[in-house]
RNA sequence: GCCGGAAUAGCUCAGUGGCAGAGCGCUCGCCUUGUAAGCGAGGGGUCGUGGGUUCAAAUCCCACUUCCGGCUCCA
């Protein structure tokens, strides 16, 4: 009973209207049977091609360079993948095989290992596939008829997640050639249409993500529709290992990691450079706030531990020494002690809120497998503070964190977004505390008026929490830090102030790190300015090239007159030809390159050569008197030179 | 911690069972340089550590350590 139906064509171009039978597939509607269309979007969702019109009076046409056309795209390239590992181990077992950001996976468990040189083959199994251009068919079982196939078909891991789904729900399948897997869909309409096609690693994942569940192999890749497409994202991943803050802090002399101290970072002087640069700039910005610097023990008895919680909670992250009858821990964080010298004296009420900031070295055991570089160290120091205020201060406290956390940012040129995290539900304390708590770091967020995420029920077991992330240049996420209220730890260590009326009362106290760890910070820094860093932050800012060495003298002269202006500045004294030692200079990635020869001595000048290249030249004392001005913290964003 | 991979000179890396190599860096000498690599010579190695197989191991096998890609974790 075909019947004719007017359907509203979207595409990016424009819409038009088009008559066609409702029993004929979606395809139909697809203006010259352009085969860039992959999906479609219909009221009920993204849909096949394949499936009848049926009763869609708006069909959206869906391409890779939608995000919705290119999860569909992925989608089915995992299954490409998972076809051709089972042509080359039928007896591997399929897991599961999701659309990424930036390509696809699938997991799966093998007969044997994997290794990333097999991948190859796997890729060229996966182009066999593509080049048969199979039809990719949708088929809708009940749930005893899917078990059934998969049980036949030995997937065992398949039919784990059809006895997880509900009866009565429809099951759908895809089937491809020889291949079927169990999949919600929706995909191309046939496996030619998958063009480009790369692995990228592979590696082990646990079924459903539990470690108690066996280990599967999962196979990275991505995949475009044109081999063009695909070299400029394989060329962004270069890029962004160039970037790699590992390999640049290798490079630039800044730190290194030895296997004597696994997940501890030794700092080269230019690299400890940046970081005492990095703890000026906290100092600069949160001092005028009232913030002031303690230095708290490092090491404490077990005693302490049990009191805040963390033997209970925190001890597998520890590092634990016992000495003779003494059982003692490194801190992982600064608040026990803060709270103890908070408790030292009796506080009042007009003395609140007490700002305490530490950048001392904290110490956390991360399991070996989760070191990463500066970004997951075992050894590391925070802008640390905690605020101690009374429960009605919370708010206007908040938003001058959010405000530091603006500036502080801006600084780097990065901005940042915040995740509000609320009561989970083992929550501690008074359900109206919380409620309080939670009113108040709203409030502080609408003041402070832009956007955020709300993740319900994450909040810590003590109080609610921030959570930043700092978005870097090339748009990537990075959590930096967290600001968490804490109700526990004054009721824990048993910490009070006198109020107004006399009675005694628990301070709030507010955990706040605006960069984070400064090792971590350190490394986001690095990749997000590719090494690059601005004047006012670079470990070396200044080198004077002589051009030949009769100029040496004078160009130790000039760096004398910078090292006065409190610059950073050395010479390059080297026997080299000039184009080496700018080649060398470039390299190193130094701001600013002084050439000096016989004419600008003679002429008291200095030739400038910044990293995009030659600047012309300037009166010494005049530059010299710019370079110090701008080489100065720009706490004000706006008067930022880079 | 788990799965897979890797470890060779200071750095980046070549070397698949038979005399340990290259480029850069380093030292010395020559050159005296004008905006991204001047020339020559020299020094430099427990081939991650320990065990095994073999006439013979950087190379094959086992264990450990560390690193890399992920997973898990990151109150």
């Amino acid at each position: 009973m075909a019947e004719a139906v007017k359907v509203l064509i979207q595409d990016e171009a424009g819409q038009e209207e088009v008559l066609v039978e409702s029993s004929a597939p979606l395809a139909a509607v697809v203006p010259g049977q352009d085969p860039s269309v992959l999906a479609a979007r219909v009221a009920d969702g993204v849909v096949d091609l394949t499936r009848p019109v049926g009763d869609a009076r708006q069909v959206r046409l869906l391409r890779f360079a939608d995000a919705e056309g290119r999860r569909v795209f992925r989608h089915s390239s995992a299954h490409l993948l998972a076809q051709a590992v089972k042509r080359l181990w039928p007896d591997a077992r399929l897991g599961t095989g999701p659309a990424l950001e930036d390509g696809y996976y699938y997991d799966l468990n093998l007969p044997v290992p994997l290794a990333e040189s097999d991948l190859g083959r796997l890729e060229a199994a996966m182009r066999e596939i593509a080049a048969e251009a199979l039809p990719i068919r949708r088929e809708e079982l009940s749930r005893d008829q899917a078990l059934r196939l998969f049980r036949e078909r030995g997937e065992t891991f398949k039919q784990q997640i059809v006895e997880r789904i509900p009866d009565g729900t429809p099951i759908s399948v895809y089937r491809q050639g020889e291949f079927v897997d169990l999949c919600a869909g929706p995909h191309v309409p046939h496996t030619g249409v998958l063009q480009a096609i790369k692995l990228t690693s592979v590696s082990g994942a646990y079924w459903r993500g539990d470690e108690h569940e066996p280990m599967m192999t999962r196979v990275y890749g991505t995949s475009f529709p044109s081999e063009a497409q695909l070299e400029e994202h394989l060329e962004r991943i270069e890029e962004a290992k160039r970037r790699d803050h590992r390999q640049l802090g290798q490079q630039l002399g800044l730190f290194q990691f030895r296997e004597e101290s696994p997940g501890f970072v030794f700092w080269l002087p230019k690299g400890l450079r940046l970081f005492r640069r990095i703890e000026e700039v906290s100092r600069v910005l949160q001092e005028p706030l009232g913030y002031e610097e303690v230095s708290t023990p490092w090491i404490y008895k077990d005693v302490l531990w049990k009191r805040s919680g963390h033997w209970d909670h925190y001890q597998d992250n520890m590092f634990l020494v016992e000495r003779g009858d003494e059982h003692l821990g490194v801190k992982p964080m600064n608040c026990p002690g803060h709270a103890l010298l908070f408790g030292s004296t009796v506080r009042s009420y007009r003395e609140l809120p007490v700002k305490w900031a530490e950048y001392g070295p904290l110490s956390r055991f991360e399991r070996s497998g989760t070191l990463h570089g500066l970004l997951r160290v075992r050894g590391f120091h925070q802008d640390d503070a905690h605020l101690f205020v009374r429960p009605q201060q919370i708010q206007e406290q908040i938003s001058e964190v959010l405000d530091l956390v603006d500036r502080v940012y801006a600084l780097f040129g990065m901005t940042v977004e915040v995740v509000f995290s609320t009561r989970p539900d083992d929550y501690l304390g008074e359900l109206e505390t919380w409620e309080d708590a939670e009113g108040q770091l709203r409030a502080a967020l609408a003041a402070w008026g832009r956007p955020y995420q709300l993740n319900p029920g994450d909040g810590a077991f003590y109080g609610p929490k921030l959570d930043f992330n700092a978005i870097d240049s090339l748009g990537r996420r990075w959590q930096t830090s967290t600001v968490q209220l804490d109700y526990q730890m004054p009721q824990q260590l048993d910490i009070s102030y006198v109020e107004q009326d006399g009675s005694r009362q628990r301070p709030v106290m507010i955990h706040r790190a605006v960069l984070g760890s400064v090792e971590r910070f350190i490394g986001i820094l690095t990749e997000h300015y590719a090494g690059d860093f601005p004047l006012w932050l670079a470990p070396l800012q200044v080198r004077v090239v002589p051009v030949t060495d009769d100029e040496a003298a004078r160009a130790r002269q000039l760096v004398e007159d910078m090292r006065s202006a409190g610059l950073r500045a050395e010479v390059d004294e080297r026997s080299e030809k000039l184009g080496k030692k700018i080649r060398d200079g470039q390299l190193d990635k130094v701001p600013v390159l002084l050439v000096v020869g016989a004419r600008e001595r003679e002429a008291g000048t200095v030739s400038v050569r910044s990293r995009s290249g030659d600047n012309g030249v300037y009166d010494w004392p005049t530059y010299l008197g710019q370079l110090g001005a701008s080489a100065a913290i720009p706490t004000s964003p706006s008067a930022s030179p880079r």
